[in-house]
RNA sequence: GCACCGGUGGCGAAGUGGCUAACGCGCUGGUCUGCAAAACCAGUAUUCGCGGGUUCAAUUCCCGCCCGGUGCUCCA
């Protein structure tokens, strides 16, 4: 199954046979947040994009390592905190992006090392650079000599020599040429963490903490290296100028970028007021399983507009594959008349949407294209169903098909619901739940105990055909978020 | 200015040198239902930004233009 897998590679600019180094075995490195703020849509998207890439190659069968860094020693990291201790900030927004991540339900990397806990590597990485004569340290800083390093611009294919001379930044009259980069900054007042280094006191510039610690991690050589598309210059760019001048090795063998997003068709920021955050959004009601959806309706290098009405959209999507899942399991569906043996045709049909599953995602991971199947399946058996040819053998391949799809997308699983529950209880201790969308709260507090004795007491109106009663009592649980289905096996109810 | 990406139905979006241009959402009509919901059926792009070229044939390749987006150094 594992075959013919090709992703787009950034350095070769085509789309490349995937093939790892040790036959069934993927090393990847992904180039995580830098922890001074709550993560918000636009670094959710990197997050979906290798969680799914993970699982699409594991499914695939390879056993996959993913190394997801988090920058926790930046200037970004420093200004945040102002005042206050800028250790202590990185370690609360840390833990607010695990938290933050959990939440979109894709599973956790392999490994999430912090810049801070690897300084030793980092030093380490820098001497052999200075030893190698492509590095000089000048005033406490340590720089890279960009020059020496002639296969420099090459990822991002830039001319050293058309390049933006930068002559306003710091450091510059310490550096030997302006094109040369830091490895190392000299502590500076203010600053409330540093290490001590051969070269001085101060702290690792930002690129050399990744070639560390996807070193430490996957080795010299390893399969696929990514980030968001903003990473490609100068930071990956610098990763390969380091790491391939200490070693003379090829530092990753497939470079993997994803595309910025847009949000409401403008860029995301501040200043536009279209900034969101993973809890803004789940404070308003949206859930994850949506959120997980929309970033998977556009392949990962296509610039993805991220609107509130996509989100619906795709609400209701997610809903239409957990309403099949559920009728599928749960009916009692009769035996198949004529079993003679031979395969049923709803067998087949599940076996076809499998391998246009697969194909779609093998081909540079194109997740939109991976839907479709999904969702003809989904028509093609519902119709079945209403039509009386859909049997009790025919759920265990459609089940199967259905495990299938979801151990890549993750969005049939439903913690919804607890997740709501999470963000709820967390905003009232932020004192935020003011906020929150008002359908939102209204779920507050809905037992399935209260539920149930609902549905019965309107079960029973509806028997005597009192059914001005039965459609109020449908309409109380609907403020309450809960929608009904009547169904001749009675009535089924769920939260929306 | 330099480099790069995109413009496909009401919205999102896949895709291909030539079969009826996927899929999701929406909308309209129908079946089912006490009414709904769910589901299904039918309809919803004579056409893929505009102009030109190559070709027997282009939405798909080439050129130009218009529109949108992104990057261009220490800062995800």
């Amino acid at each position: 199954m594992a075959d013919h897998i090709s992703f787009y590679d950034t350095r070769t600019r085509e789309v490349r046979a995937f093939e790892p180094r040790d036959g069934g075995r993927v090393a990847i490195y992904v180039c995580g947040p830098t922890v001074y703020s709550r993560i918000h849509i636009g670094n959710a998207r990197p997050f979906v994009v290798f969680s799914l890439l993970k699982r699409f190659l594991a499914h695939a069968g390879f056993e996959v390592f993913l190394v997801i860094n988090v920058t926790d020693v930046n200037d970004k990291i420093y200004a945040a905190a102002g005042e206050r201790s800028s250790v202590e900030l990185a370690a609360a927004m840390t833990e607010a992006y695990r938290s933050d991540t959990d939440r979109l339900a894709l599973g956790r990397p392999d490994a999430e090392p912090l810049a801070s806990e690897w300084i030793e590597a980092i030093v380490e990485e820098i001497e052999a650079l200075l030893d190698a004569g492509c590095a000089y340290a000048a005033g406490g800083d340590v720089y890279f000599r960009v020059r020496r390093d002639s296969a420099y611009g090459a990822l991002s294919r830039r001319d050293v020599d058309a390049m933006d001379q930068g002559e306003d930044n710091d450091g510059a009259d310490l550096k030997e040429d302006p094109l040369d980069f830091a490895l190392w900054k000299a502590h500076k007042a203010g600053e409330d963490s540093a290490w001590d280094a051969p070269w001085g006191r101060g702290r690792p510039g930002w690129h050399i903490e990744c070639s560390a610690m996807a070193m430490e991690y996957l080795g010299e050589s390893f399969d696929l290296h990514g980030g968001g598309e903003d990473l490609m210059f100068p930071h990956h760019e610098n990763e390969i100028a380091q790491s391939e001048s200490a070693t003379h090795r090829t530092f990753a063998r497939h470079w993997f970028h994803v595309r910025f997003l847009l949000v409401e068709g403008r860029k995301m920021s501040k200043s536009e007021g279209n900034f969101y955050t993973l809890r803004d959004l789940l404070l308003r009601g949206y859930k994850t399983s949506a959120i997980r959806m929309l970033l998977i309706s556009v392949p990962y290098r296509r610039q993805l507009n991220f609107t509130f009405e996509g989100l619906a959209a795709e609400t209701v999507a997610v809903e239409k594959l957990r309403t099949f899942r559920d009728r599928i399991a749960n009916t009692k569906w009769a035996a198949r008349p004529d079993s003679d043996g031979v395969a049923s045709e709803v067998a087949e049909m599940a076996r076809e949407a499998r391998t246009n599953f697969r194909a779609a995602l093998a081909d540079d991971l194109n997740t939109a294209d991976a839907r479709a199947p999904i969702f003809e399946l989904v028509r093609a058996v519902n119709a079945r169903a209403d039509s009386g040819k859909f049997f009790a053998e025919d759920v265990l391949p459609i089940l199967e098909a259905l495990r299938e799809f979801d151990r890549v997308f993750a969005v049939l699983e439903d913690h919804d619901a607890e997740w709501t529950t999470f963000t709820l209880d967390w905003a009232e201790r932020e004192g935020k739940l003011g906020q929150a969308a008002p359908e939102l709260l209204a779920t507050r507090g809905v037992t399935d105990e209260k539920i149930q004795a609902l549905v019965e007491e309107r079960d029973q109106a509806k028997r005597r055909r009192d059914f001005k009663r039965a459609d109020a009592i449908r309409n109380e649980l609907a403020g309450m978020g809960i929608l009904l289905e009547d169904s001749k096996d009675g009535t089924r109810w769920k939260r929306k």
